[in-house]
DNA sequence: TTGTATGCGTTATCAT
DNA sequence: ATGATAACGCATACAA
């Protein structure tokens, strides 16, 4: 008659190798003073029954979760993906648990998530992307709760982050159109303010003009409230298709766009190829971010590559130093971006006067 | 001098309320015995201690973590992560924490992954998708933690489920490319037998080409065992564009293709652009789930659509359901697929012979 | 209706 | 080197 069917406890252990209930806990903790023949004995035990160490006691005991609060907004898409996947692999390997909270954008969706995340749950948070919401980081970072941002600075908040150069990523993205005869250069993008990322790539569009003696021409440049439509989350390649459609039917088109996001380039792509725009022949465009279908839709998309999954390991690696109390070196990394040339760009279309 | 900086408990709620720290508990557990004036006295200590439970404690008491486990093979691929997105949904609304875990295909990193999260850290598991992993599935039925598969069935094992009809999906799509005069079809897959799923799809084939009396010709089936490659997983589009580029080049072949999932058709297109045949008038694809990019790859892609996040849902609701202990209506249920129809596909080409 | 006391499975302190 | 025991924060059986 064994009480109940639960699973064996330390106290099962201790009992059936006649040891201490603390000895036991010694030697699953490997504590170098136990004596070889108590050592094996317990060892046996263990191995006998099957045991295992109840995680949640553990935690209850030592405040620690050897758990990571990961706050994505959307899991779904593919440049989040990836950066979630070099978490993972990190997070394994240094023996922690990943938990994942979905946003949508939604922030206070992100606030509850957090909230229950943060209730003695996680030992640490790691915020991707996302816009921007810092009540609820001000307030996190007042519980001194470790948190690290990923793609994302927060302005005004000291905190350590793993972003790309936003500025200079769009800028050469500039030059290089400029450098293949482009003069009038479009821009699609989230409407800026939301999200200090966003805010960025737009000074870099306008830099890049600039340097290259252009102006800003308001009228190439595409931010569209309806990105914020709660309704539409998730749907940036539609949404995108949709107001290009618009857009080529009844205005003046550039020679030449860049988006902030891929799926932002296989609207536009679309949108073009069913107004009878030949892409690069007519329309060079550049997307953002190199997720892995780039190279299967039709113009191949040329593209500013961020290193995703290494931003994800860099991400949580810094993290989980922290957590842990090593010592940090940089506590802002900014990671390198490049251009892939592939075949929606190319030389601009020569003007008929 | 206040002790340490921790979380208020209920203790400290109990002594600021003046009551017991059981009533405390009660209060919290919206028992409907306590007395309105102690409630609110309770509640306004809550309120300016600022507490929260502390979900370990809970969970080491009551013995359920309210938190479901999820086994994916790999959240970046986007058919898994709309039925993650689904998963989510629900979990939050009953209640529920996600644990998600990715295995990568990788059977023995499936074992290590759910043994850590059935050690008394999940109250139920939700295996999506991937190949079967018999053996542990028997250890985890035997341990009595209720377990749901999704897209998934798994020989000889009675349990839970929720899937879709392969044999039907893909015996409906073979008549469709017949109803268009293809007589020539092939079939790309992963090798059948690691996976039920794969092995159904198979079978829905051979089925269809037999009823319109077809014979399956060996000549227009690819499966390289190339696919179950470890280092190569979760590349199936670039696999299925080598395979298809050397075999575009080399062999003959037929005027459709049938595939079990959308990126193999991607990486299919992409091989067809490159040996210049036009889709649909030369060859037709069909391709597996309905993924978001169909839209937007080019020509847009004819494809039999699984509901992902249906799935996703119908999945963890009957798996809380039998965590809660509530009466199940069907243990195994069948969602319907659906063949969506879009430009990839078209009559068969005219043969000069 | 409210209070007291016990135990969930650990870790860690202090004896021995 | 090992054992006894308190404490982590909570839920609950039982007493009052």
């Amino acid at each position: 008659m064994d009480k109940k069917n639960r699973n064996p406890s330390i106290k099962d252990i201790a009992r059936d190798a006649g040891v201490a209930i603390s000895t036991v806990s010694f030697v699953i903790n490997n504590r170098d003073f136990v004596s070889d023949s108590t050592k094996k004995k317990v060892l046996k035990a263990i191995d006998k029954l099957g045991y295992s160490p109840n995680i949640i006691a553990q935690s209850l005991r030592t405040r620690k979760t050897k758990t990571i609060g990961v706050i994505v907004y959307d899991i779904s898409n593919p440049f989040v993906a990836q950066i979630v996947r070099g978490i993972e692999e990190i997070a394994k390997q240094r023996g922690y648990l990943v938990q994942l909270g979905c946003t949508f954008n939604d922030l206070a969706m992100e606030e509850r998530q957090i909230n229950v995340l943060i209730n003695q749950f996680v030992d640490g948070l790691l915020i991707v992307s996302g816009r921007d919401n810092d009540k609820i980081y001000r307030k996190i970072l007042k519980k001194n709760i470790p948190m690290v941002f990923v793609d994302k600075e927060v302005d005004g908040l000291a905190n350590a982050s793993v972003v790309i150069d936003n500025v200079e990523a769009v800028k050469n993205a500039v030059d290089y159109l400029f450098s293949l005869g482009h003069r009038k250069i479009g821009y699609i993008s989230y409407p800026v303010s939301k999200q200090t990322t966003v805010k960025r790539r737009y000074e870099g569009y306008c830099k890049g003009l600039k340097n290259n003696g252009l102006k800003v021409n308001p009228e190439y440049v595409v931010m569209d409230e309806i990105y914020f439509n709660q309704e539409l989350e998730g749907k940036d390649m539609e949404i995108t298709f949709e107001i290009m459609n618009k857009f080529l039917m009844t205005k003046k088109v550039p020679t030449a766009f860049i988006t902030i996001s891929d799926l932002f380039a296989y609207g536009l792509l679309k949108a073009l190829r069913i107004n009878n725009f030949r892409v690069p022949e007519d329309i060079s465009v550049i997307g953002f971010d190199n997720i892995i279908f780039d190279n299967y839709v039709y113009p191949s998309l040329t593209t500013i590559k961020q290193p995703k999954k290494l931003m994800g390991i860099t991400g949580i690696n810094l993290l989980i130093d922290i957590i842990e109390g090593n010592k940090i070196e940089n506590s802002t990394v900014i990671l390198d971006t490049e251009l892939i040339i592939r075949e929606s760009t190319g030389p601009a279309p020569n003007e008929i006067t």
